[in-house]
DNA sequence: CGGGCACTAGATAGATCGCTCTAGCGGGAG
DNA sequence: CTCCCGCTAGAGCGATCTATCTAGTGCCCG
């Protein structure tokens, strides 16, 4: 095993930054181990469900990652409605860097197979909820009553995820600072009613 | 050719069914030529470029028809705020009827191709250009300022798009719903501001 | 009626797919 | 030391992928 990392773990980041990218379709066992610089049969020791079963990982582990990487751009903010706008400022930026490239981890993954894979899809429901909870609660906290909350939260994701398919394809930041901004003005009418 | 539809639209017809639930690289064109009854020989008859300038011509077609589907909801409605929240409402009666597998046509190609295939890429990209331009010219007809209509027109499809993939992975229509609520919401403060 | 062309039809090539298999390595337990 | 076992390592299998190639069909025009 590496120094640093593991080959599971290296398997795995490996794999999400490919799924992101090209999909989960789109990108090969093959291609995953040499990314990983991993021998291609510890990919098969590790996950014996197969191609299946290190997507359903990835979807878990690259969904939490990214929560937690947006809760420490959320919760330094002063308050609910910069915190709001910032997470789409630092998502523009960061999607712009990578040559629109990195988005969100696991929405391509998300409409390739929810019709085709049941494991899979009910991981990309389960992450999708576990964000729609931790925004709910945070606009809760904030003083805002907790059913308007949860539908805040639909409306916020909702926002960032389609302005995320917008900006890869014209490859530009317009969605993602008009989705930011309405974003952040929703959250502020909810605060003030 | 049969009597109402040629082999090419049949081909057309059967792989934009196909790309919208499975992706365009979890399809393949054997499976594209047998749904559309079409002999294999045929796809590269009429698609010298292969399965890519098929892809193209599938998001630019079905990407024109879901256009014209859109403006055929919203236009009858009597003021744009009822034909925003209809569109969305309709989208998600529909996303429900066929079990959560028919959102945007164009969606999880866009996702999919957008690192990898420039044409591909730039389709997608001009589709969702055309749709923007419907939408703000009609908010801008009704009275909204044309700046301020061309940041809530990708506002609104940001909603509609990301509340697809939410409610793609869930199989719940509450993403649709609630981002319908707030787009009409939007919609009518920038009628009355 | 005969020639040309758009299209149909599918066999097949060559590459790549996901996956299985066996062999070998190396460190800890008895 | 010796045995065991988690893990590495990659050859290779059958299936499937996209794309090409040749042959055949049938309609339109001269």
């Amino acid at each position: 095993m590496s120094s640093t990392q593991t080959t599971k773990e290296r398997i795995v980041f490996a794999s999400a930054e490919l799924f992101r990218r090209q999909g989960y379709t789109g990108t090969g066992v093959k291609q995953i181990v040499a990314a990983a610089q991993a021998p291609f049969g510890s990919l098969y020791h590790h996950f014996p469900g197969g191609k299946e079963q290190l997507g359903e990982q990835v979807i878990r582990i690259a969904g939490g990652m990214y929560g937690e990487l947006v809760a420490a751009v959320f919760d330094p903010a002063p308050d609910v409605v910069t915190g709001t706008e910032q997470v789409f400022t630092l998502a523009a930026q960061h999607l712009a860097e990578s040559d629109y490239a990195d988005a969100c981890p696991i929405a391509t993954i998300a409409l390739e197979i929810a019709s085709s894979s049941e494991p899979m899809r009910i991981a990309t429901a389960e992450v999708f909820e576990d964000w729609l909870e931790k925004i709910a609660s945070r606009l809760a906290a904030a003083g805002i009553d907790p059913a308007d909350a949860r539908v805040l939260a639909l409306t916020t994701l909702s926002l960032l995820e389609g302005a995320f398919v917008l900006c890869r394809a014209a490859r530009t930041t317009d969605a993602l600072l008009a989705a930011g901004t309405q974003a952040a003005a929703a959250v502020r009418a909810a605060l003030e009613s």
